[in-house]
DNA sequence: CTGAAAGCGCTAACAA
DNA sequence: TTGTTAGCGCTTTCAG
């Protein structure tokens, strides 16, 4: 069944088919309704692809979103997308699992889609120039930005916390509940990834506070996976060395850590403190409560929005957003005694 | 860029072009490497829409996921993926939104794709005939079925876990426990949704073992999610029914189920034990962990593909399976005392 | 092994 | 208000 097929049972040319289908206004009354009547019998669907095809330019904004099923992006993809339509233009969203490449999703989906403009939500840390050549739209990175690669900061927009600082805040407040041993679970303290920054943060804090870094409460447990946060802590619990607070660099690895700390008969935060980032809506959920320091999920999506339309209607230009996060008062935090 | 401009840079036409691009044997070396090299060199990303539309056929299998990041998905589609390569076939996945008609989506994705079969993961339970006469290749519902449809048995596939009797087994659970009050959490007992199969495998069981169905003790929250259950319980409890357990039916509720009860002051299982259907991965992290009736999620991405593929290969017909839960031991379930 | 040319289904000038 | 027609970028016969 295609425009054609419609076209004859109508009585009528393809071109009025496609201005019915596309709600041009210059069709009359009759032409519609019969059209109409067609299309709803016959079950007709246009195809997209010879859609995009024959389609010049669209008011696209292209959203690839890195990392399935990450609670922590939903609230941002509504966010973008409310305001997205609200500026007249449309989203147009493809998700891409950890493994795949978002540039290349990214660019594909461009030229599919006429994109105007492309929103990153999550990636890599590391572009190079070289490697977002093949996108010809401005984009955002929505949650991350360049801090390892060599992007031109007039090339780019990106939004996101300093994930440095939110670390760096973690162990304070740690801090200054008297802890001095204070360990962290993370991916990998040299991965290129925010894993990295939150540990330079980390780094950075235990410096200023006079603590001395000790490689053995540094806790690697190669992912962001909650259950590897959880057999890597469970494993490190072993070692028996001493601390009385944790900073996980992700609210769902605190989810791991806190299980095998329990595992082990630590009462949270009676035996051990424990503080996150991200702030996702599980970490709420959980007994005793999450103290985190939350990323501004509304806010990132708006900013990534604005900026992006500021450019694509030249009333703006590139810019890198770092966003304060927002603690959380939960009760995993406790005085050292 | 378009396959032209590389044909020309090339010195070789589009149609050498087209099948070095698409790995056709019948190229000589030369005419490879010339033309490779300008596509590295370039940048060149082949238009999807245009190759959709020109080809005539695939062996692409769709999958509509409804309901973003649904973390009980994830393994499934993990698994899906899996055999559907396995067998030479590619997956093409969308994600939609729950608010979105996934029948539609199917369709148009059928005709882009031009899909073998189409396998839909989550969706409603009361399709008729007319509404998915517009898709034209065999389906399979994957984790629900057509409980409250009028498809004919041999129109469609669906692989789900016996909603209702999960349901009465969570109940039985709690009854060999000896409790006798036992109050339900879901979203509504009458939305033609997995909440109400599950509410009369509820109903089912109490009449079973002799106990009354207390309306007191249907607590409905409107909705699936965590923090509607956390709200709708905690205004229940307001009313200070009687009761000593509670089944919750979907794991996430009972997250927001149990953050009520602890803010009662209740303990779990101490006071008020919790059971669950579903066993996604964050409730292994709950303290207490849940005890809940787990879906075979591998087993049903699995069974999906193999049944499509064997209708598509002419080798198998229609059929709706029915799979049974694991329990998982938690320690949300005491004794009643 | 290679090229020319006919579509794939739709949109958008351009004419009428 | 309508119809005709030329593409959009690619694949795929069909000749050569």
């Amino acid at each position: 069944m295609t425009i054609k097929d419609i076209a004859k049972l109508a009585g009528v040319s393809v071109s009025t088919v496609s201005r019915v289908l596309n709600n041009h206004p210059d069709v009359s009354k009759d032409a519609y309704n019969k059209v109409m009547a067609i299309v709803e019998e016959n079950n007709y669907i246009p195809n997209t692809s010879a859609r995009d095809l024959g389609k010049a330019t669209s008011n696209n904004i292209g959203v690839i979103v890195r990392g399935m099923s990450n609670p922590f992006f939903t609230k941002i993809i509504y966010e973008i997308n409310e305001r997205v339509e609200k500026n007249g233009y449309t989203m147009v969203m493809q998700q891409i699992s950890a493994s795949d490449d978002e540039i290349m999703a990214g660019a594909l989906m461009e030229r599919e889609k006429k994109l105007k403009g492309l929103i990153f939500l999550g990636g890599r840390l590391d572009y190079t120039p070289q490697q977002v050549s093949c996108i010809g739209v401005p984009f955002v990175c929505c949650t991350f930005n360049n801090k390892y690669g060599t992007l031109d900061k007039s090339d780019y927009s990106s939004v996101a916390i300093d994930d440095n600082q939110a670390a760096y805040d973690a162990v304070e407040k740690l801090f200054n509940e008297g802890h001095r041993k204070i360990a962290v679970v993370l991916s990998r303290p040299d991965d290129g990834s925010v894993s990295q920054v939150r540990y330079e943060g980390y780094v950075r804090a235990l410096n200023d506070f006079g603590l001395e870094l000790d490689d053995n409460l540094v806790i690697s447990v190669n992912s962001f996976n909650i259950a590897d946060a959880y057999s890597g802590v469970k494993e490190w619990l072993d070692n028996d060395f001493d601390f009385s607070a944790m900073f996980c660099i992700a609210d769902n690895m605190a989810m791991g850590a806190m299980r095998a700390l329990r595992e082990s008969d630590f009462s949270i935060p009676g035996d051990i403190s424990v503080v996150a980032i991200d702030g996702i809506e599980f970490t709420e959920y959980t007994n005793p409560q999450l103290s985190t320091f939350c990323q501004p999920m509304q806010r990132m999506g708006k900013d990534s929005v604005d900026i992006l339309i500021d450019i694509i209607e030249g009333r703006g230009h590139h810019r890198q957003v770092e966003l304060s996060t927002i603690f959380r008062v939960g009760a995993t935090i406790g005085t050292f005694k």
